[in-house]
DNA sequence: GTCTATAAGCAGATAGAC
DNA sequence: GTCTATCTGCTTATAGAC
């Protein structure tokens, strides 16, 4: 694996875990066993030009993965609770952030950066737009089915800040047999 | 008004709206005409007692402006519509985050400080007491009631953070629309 | 492409006058 | 209780050798 990919790699768990601010260059560097000088050179522009490098590389990674959900479940249902499951269960093993949520990097940096912003939004968008679709083929309205998908997604990146705050898995479990009911009675 | 309450409630505003690592102790200062030996004076250990005191203010602001629109309205239904239509009011006008909600707080400094971290989970919990409180007077089991508080607070918080990456209120309104329907049919 | 050494700036925090 | 001036350490970023 390429110096690049592994920084990207290992940037990615640090700033879901604790964030952007929180996370120094020296922390990132440390856990790559890479130094400063290889990091400046693939990304000349420093360290908001390597979070939006992981944002992107998260996107794909995502997408891929909730797609291939999307594939093997036949009903939305059980589509929706495998990857809550996911999440519970990297959240349990690692006992951070981890997976489809990148609430941290959002919620601190929305209001600070622009091209973080716009690649967190193109983030949502895209996993919405999978909740979408597949909610469609299900038989609902273009509106209904956007309205569901939003919802699902804020109640999951929601459940995960209480989950994190509580540090337990929780309000991401109680989340998991209530939006099942949402799914049916439409 | 006293130095202490201005630092404590001007820095809230911030640490709201831009999180905690992002917001210099010289930014708090100069929004409050205060020098740093004033800020020391009354927090002596710095800038995270100050967060924690913060905290507690909005607990009790909270506290007391959630309880009293739960009072003016007689259905649960019509409360949380309130409560939403004013996050969306204060977004609309302030175009950041305010009001009841403070995702940037928690999901920046959960993984980071304990004490920080017992302040944010008590004041999710008083606001799904308040929540799930009116739900079992409504005539819900105390298990529902406190599961549906849970996906209130969380698909709030949730929207919270889609409004701020949109920068659009849509995301509130959303749910607005989806979440008395959840309350109807249980 | 990767390293070391160093710069420049800003953060939070302190000391002591008033 | 509030001010100014200062300190220390850490942050991102750069320069130049290899």
């Amino acid at each position: 694996m390429d110096t690049k990919s592994l920084i990207i790699e290992k940037a990615t768990i640090l700033f879901q875990q604790k964030g952007y601010k929180s996370v120094g260059l020296t922390e990132i560097l440390k856990a790559c066993n890479v130094t400063k000088g290889a990091l400046y050179h693939h990304f000349p522009n420093g360290k908001e030009q390597l979070l939006i490098a992981c944002l992107q590389v998260l996107n794909e990674v995502i997408m891929t993965d909730i797609e291939s959900i999307f594939r093997r479940h036949l009903s939305t249902k059980e589509a929706l609770l495998s990857i809550i499951d996911k999440l519970i269960r990297d959240l349990e093993t690692e006992g951070t952030i981890t997976g489809y949520t990148f609430s941290s990097i959002v919620s601190e940096m929305a209001t600070v950066s622009e091209p973080v912003r716009h690649a967190c939004s193109a983030l949502y968008e895209n996993i919405q737009q999978i909740y979408s679709a597949k909610l469609v083929t299900d038989g609902l309205s273009n509106e209904s089915a956007s309205a569901i998908a939003l919802l699902m997604t804020a109640s999951i990146e929601g459940a995960m800040m209480l989950c994190l705050t509580q540090q337990s898995s929780d309000p991401l479990k109680t989340i998991a047999k209530l939006l099942p009911k949402l799914l049916k009675d439409i």
